[in-house]
DNA sequence: ACCTCCCGCCATGCT
DNA sequence: AGCATGGCGGGAGGT
């Protein structure tokens, strides 16, 4: 253990990680100063880039530097480059300048460009390996780095905190971070992206877009659609966007916990970073993005402070997030003319369940990841409540304290974020744990079922999940749909459904095939997809747009101003999504909610409302928490979610370890068992800090969703003045459902064969690719495994855990129908606590499939 | 003149 | 009270 940490840090660490960035300067004394003091355990790592590979030398440091800026800088910097990035340290600039600037230049001195946050975060990333050997201690010292890098330590919050939202880092105290490089990022970005379907970024996009073009006329649509969109949005979805969204693996503190983190840079990051990741040019201009920020709440009116005060902070996070190379800075020419922009540059991912990303962290290494998902679990659960009332058995209390000990690393940290109590989280906390294994054991065991058959794998778990089922039966369609369905019913998103996402959601290669989706292909942005899927008299019109790909950036604006056709096709897909069922769900949920669960389920597929309505959630909460006490400590079912996800990953993990399943088995397998739970755990996670409400999401089915956004709707409009929504209302509905209906449709079409697997294993090959490289470095997985004791033993301690478990069994179920109904794991979860559920999902299902093929039908 | 966005005041919260 | 965080927006550098 320490020989590796040695190998790892000493070498670099102290006297040549220091050295590359600042050795010009006064680095010396930060040096001394630093090393001693923190030595070996603040400094950790840094050096390893593997990138690199050179020894780290100033000038090597300066051309990474360089060379990372973009070009445009990089060219001009290049000149002066060196002396910049030398001058990190201003004495040295002085130095140099005072040495050659005698002529001329005395630019040396910093000029803002040396000082930008994206250069500075170069350098931040500099000091660390992308994939850090678990085993060494990757701690960071802000005040540390902030020193080295010569900056105020405000400039290394907004480093952290967008790294932090990625879950590149953790805080482990008070001021030290623990660096995690990019071994979950690809996680990260999966959850970010099932989230940020799940709050219908690309229809707000597509909203906004039309907007911008429709203002003219048809505006009058547009608004009303998109106004009960956002609302809804807002009301519902606004929850979710207001929570960080917090990884299964990583660990955080809760949004919630903070009462600043919620407006956090972290969640800008995240929300801006979702926008990307849901696009279908990946392009987001910061216009667009501010709006959708700030939208939330209302977006029409913006103010002009506030979205100034957006666009700074959005370039901040932009700088940090160009710094990680997964954007670059581009310009969308629009009609109106030319506006800032960022692409996407990073990895591709499908949504978060999804294969590879889970995959590939799995099994490269995460043991914080296990951790931090424990913990996670423990702090939503009680962030969210204020306290765990859990009952809690002796045993899962030994877990508990066996995890808390591992914990105890973490939290050691005087003030570790999560301020709530931490000894509560860790009692509570154990619990899941030992659910966790619980779960863990039981979705090994569906996994390796499942892994047998790969792509039947996918429709087994659907079936397997009470949820799968009530899908089945809904149409004879089902069989395709069920697919479909299932996806659906995984994201939380479901209203997604409008867009491929959700159904590659749900099965990992269905995303890859969606997008490529012959009929909408093309650059059509999301909603245009979404028109897509009805592909007849759409696409046709939708072409048109696509003429525009010529230009690739401009085709997603190009698209937008053509808006064309199917105002009300994208309209219905917007409704569906942000839909968020306000009033009627209310009332159905009411009804509903008093009802036994199974009822409700089935009522809410009927009325689709249920998921919207807040109220209902709370009831629901209620009534599940009765049932989540007496079934089992925590009451939550979020956290019970988190805690399945965390099972399954953690034994995909172990599996991973093992070699027993290959990439591909665990892509499906995650899907089925611990995909989609995670995801929905993940959803839920994020949801639940803030809101209750963000379980209604979950239980409502995409398909209920899509059907109750409809009804709402219209109401919504009854309520606004939409003149449009009157004729159109119906036919929005239908469209909406024709929306969910058809993409599915369309994928199972397009998908039969390939569905399953194809795609996903490709991905995560990829993916695996890098981790492995990453691995390499650091010292692959074996070495993650092994060394960190804590995660190892983590891991090891939850799957015996598994075992042990008394009262697992009860709550494996539960979290077993929660991965599997998963597929919208959270609300799911409630559901399958309410028993019924299942049966009554089914019911829902039905009548909604009705409705969505007449609405095919109509078209 | 606009785009970027650095800088640091000062609020917020925890210790 | 003191310190760590980080929201926020003035206003300056760049183009």
């Amino acid at each position: 253990f320490l020989n590796q940490e040695n190998l790892f840090c000493e070498p670099h660490k102290k006297v040549l990680m220091k050295t590359p960035l600042k050795e010009s300067t006064t680095p010396n004394i930060v040096l001394a100063e630093i090393q001693p003091d923190f030595g070996p355990l603040t400094t950790p790592t840094k050096p390893k880039e593997i990138s690199q590979g050179e020894p780290w030398t100033p000038t090597a440091n300066l051309k990474m530097l360089i060379s990372a800026v973009s070009p445009e800088i990089r060219n001009r910097d290049q000149k002066r480059g060196l002396f910049d990035n030398r001058s990190g340290l201003p004495e040295a600039k002085d130095c140099l300048q005072e040495h050659f600037s005698g002529d001329e230049y005395e630019k040396s001195q910093p000029s803002r460009k040396e000082k930008s946050l994206g250069l500075l975060c170069h350098k931040f990333l500099a000091r660390y390996p992308n994939y850090p050997n678990p085993a060494v201690n990757n701690d960071i010292c802000l005040d540390e780095v902030a020193e080295e890098l010569n900056v105020e330590r405000r400039r290394i919050y907004d480093i952290v905190n967008v790294l932090e939202s990625l879950h590149m880092v953790s805080r482990l105290a008070k001021n030290r971070y623990t660096w995690h490089g990019r071994h979950n990022l690809n996680k990260t970005l999966g959850t970010l992206k099932s989230v940020g379907e799940e709050n219908k970024y690309a229809e707000q996009i597509m909203m906004i877009k039309k907007k911008e073009y429709e203002q003219e006329f048809d505006f009058i649509k547009s608004y009303s659609i998109e106004d009960h969109i956002i609302k809804s949005n807002t009301g519902q979805d606004g929850q979710p966007d207001v929570c960080f969204v917090e990884l299964p693996g990583v660990e955080f503190r809760a949004a919630s916990v903070n009462s600043r983190k919620d407006k956090s840079l972290r969640v800008m990051s995240q929300k801006f970073v979702m926008l990307f990741l849901v696009s279908t040019p990946q392009i987001v201009s910061l216009e667009i993005a501010a709006k959708i920020l700030i939208g939330e709440d209302h977006v029409e009116d913006l103010d002009k402070s506030k979205f100034k005060t957006k666009i700074r902070r959005l370039y901040d996070i932009a700088n940090v997030l160009s710094s990680l190379d997964l954007i670059k800075k581009v310009h969308v020419t629009e009609e109106r003319g030319r506006k800032p922009a960022f692409k996407w540059t990073g990895p591709e991912i499908s949504p978060n369940h999804s294969g590879p990303s889970p995959v590939i962290p799995f099994a490269p290494s995460d043991l914080e990841v296990r951790r931090s998902s424990k913990e996670n679990c423990a702090k939503n659960l009680f962030s969210t409540r204020g306290k765990p009332n859990f009952t809690r058995h002796p045993s899962l209390i030994k877990l508990v304290k066996s995890i808390e000990s591992d914990r105890r690393k973490i939290n050691s940290a005087p003030s570790s974020p999560v301020k709530t109590n931490k000894a509560e989280s860790s009692q509570n906390s154990a619990p899941f744990p030992s659910k966790m294994a619980q779960l863990a054991a039981i979705c090994k065991m569906q996994l390796e079922e499942q892994s047998s058959e790969p792509t039947k794998k996918v429709k087994v778990q659907l079936a397997r999940s009470g949820y799968c089922k009530p899908v089945a039966p809904l149409d004879t369609s089902a069989n395709a749909e069920l697919e479909l369905t299932a996806p659906s019913l995984i994201q939380p998103l479901g209203v997604v459904p409008l867009i491929p996402s959700p159904l590659s959601s749900a099965v990992p290669v269905i995303l890859p095939q969606v997008p490529t989706g012959p009929s909408y292909a093309i650059y059509l942005q999301p909603a245009q997809a979404q028109t897509m899927t009805p592909p007849q008299g759409l696409s046709p019109t939708m072409c048109p747009t696509p003429s525009s790909k010529a230009t690739a950036s401009k085709d997603s604006t190009d698209v937008t101003t053509e808006k064309l056709t199917n105002d009300a096709a994208k309209s219905s897909a917007s409704t569906k999504p942000g839909s968020l069922l306000p009033a009627p769900e209310r009332q159905a949920a009411k009804n509903r909610d008093r009802e036994p669960a199974g009822e409700r389920g089935s009522k809410r597929a009927h009325t689709l409302e249920d998921s919207g309505s807040k109220k209902k959630f709370k009831e629901d909460v209620k009534g599940l928490e009765n049932v989540s006490t007496t079934l089992f400590p925590s009451g939550y079912l979020i956290p019970l979610t988190q805690c399945s996800a965390l099972g399954a990953e953690s034994v995909l993990s172990s599996k991973e370890n093992s070699g027993t399943l290959s990439p591909n088995h665990r892509i499906y397998s995650s899907p089925i068992a611990g995909v989609i739970p995670v995801t929905s755990s993940e959803l839920t996670a994020v949801n639940f800090p803030s809101f209750h409400v963000t379980p209604l999401k979950l239980m409502v089915s995409p398909t209920s969703v899509a059907a109750v956004p409809v009804g709402n709707s219209p109401a919504l409009a009854s309520s606004h003045p939409v003149p449009i929504q009157n004729p159109s209302s119906a036919i929005v509905n239908f469209t909406l459902q024709h929306l969910g209906l058809i993409s599915p449709n369309v994928q199972v079409a397009s998908s039969p064969g390939p569905v399953t697997v194809p795609v996903s294993p490709r991905i995560e090959a990829v993916n695996v690719l890098p981790e492995s490289r990453a691995t390499r470095y650091d010292s692959p997985v074996s070495g993650q495994n092994q060394p960190n004791g804590q995660s190892v033993a983590m891991t090891e301690a939850q799957e015996p855990v598994p075992v042990t478990p008394k009262g697992s069994q009860l709550v494996a179920e539960n979290f077993f129908r929660t991965p599997g109904g998963p597929t919208k794991p959270i609300g799911s979860s409630c559901m399958d606590f309410d028993g019924a559920n299942q049966t009554s999902l089914g019911t829902p299902f039905v009548p909604q499939r009705k409705l969505e093929v007449s609405a095919e039908d109509v078209h």
